[in-house]
DNA sequence: TCAGAAAAGTATCCTAGTAAACTATTTCGC
DNA sequence: GCGAAATAGTTTACTAGGATACTTTTCTGA
């Protein structure tokens, strides 16, 4: 997928400067960065990033709020309910409407939701856990660290 | 009027183990947390992220050619023809096909480009020095060195 | 007690970005 | 030289995600 050579001259000489101290800029080339990273290793089949995400959430907390996974994941409502028909439909969630609160909608997976989870998580812990080529173990623990700090997610001090 | 705030609960007590831990997850909301800021600081009217750092490198880069530029962003080429366009349509650069190989395009800001940049470059540099209020002077600098090591730029040690 | 206000989710429309196929040039191998 | 392959960009058609406005249900205050 790469194809980074020929006029590398000309793109070496590019004038990046503001760019490079854009925590913006910085912090969108590290999403692009770890999304290539991701399906370089678990390819195009399984869930992406996004699906994972939710469907751990899922797992590990069943019968919470649709709107509490989306205000978690920091995804938009609107998109989160078509995320979750999505699952719904590949039968992988089951919606339920708890009578002490109509409005909001609960949900859980289903076996076979679980069974796919069950699936795909080894490839993606392993992915998790394959440490970036260009960083040190200590550095990834420290990146990690400050980006939560950035986000405002309670510092859980493992470092 | 038992138990008035149910949802704060259930909402702090999501279980995010996984997750939290997940690069991929946490360059996903730094990303959404940015955005929130940029917006927070600059407002809906002036250009967008994507929109500035394409002005900023062009205007640093004049003549750059377009490829590059995608390249350089991380923005892949049909969408860069998008953003050009609408600059153009704008009146913000200008194209020029060169004699020495008229595949290419090569870019340049006009007097109108170079004078919606001047406009509003001090706001947006002024929303980059402002330190996001979660992290110390010094803890940006590693995160900024961090990202960029990560991402794989040539590590400027500013810090 | 009942008229609004708030909450939870959804439907509709819109933008940003991607993938894949296509056009136009240039270069390379023989 | 000339046909094949590579390069640069564009077009088209699609997906992810967001903004806004709306339904339904629940709560609140006079």
């Amino acid at each position: 997928m790469q194809d980074l050579d020929v006029k590398d001259t000309v793109a070496d000489e590019v004038d990046m400067r503001d760019l490079v101290d854009s925590l913006g800029f910085l912090t969108r080339l590290a999403q692009v960065h770890t999304y290539e990273l991701f399906f370089e290793d678990l390819g195009d089949d399984g869930p992406r990033p996004g699906e994972f995400s939710t469907l751990i959430l899922l797992e590990r907390n069943p019968g919470i709020r649709q709107g509490v996974l989306a205000q978690k994941l920091r995804i938009k409502p609107a998109h989160m309910t078509k995320l979750v028909r999505a699952f719904e439909d590949r039968g992988f969630v089951e919606r339920i409407i708890p009578d002490h609160d109509r409005r909001s909608v609960e949900l859980a997976l289903t076996a076979l939701g679980r069974k796919y989870v069950a699936e795909h998580r080894p490839a993606f812990l392993e992915h998790e856990t394959r440490k970036p080529p260009t960083l040190t173990a200590s550095e990834i623990r420290t990146l990690k660290h400050l980006l939560r700090k950035y986000v405002g997610m309670a510092a859980e001090d493992r470092s």
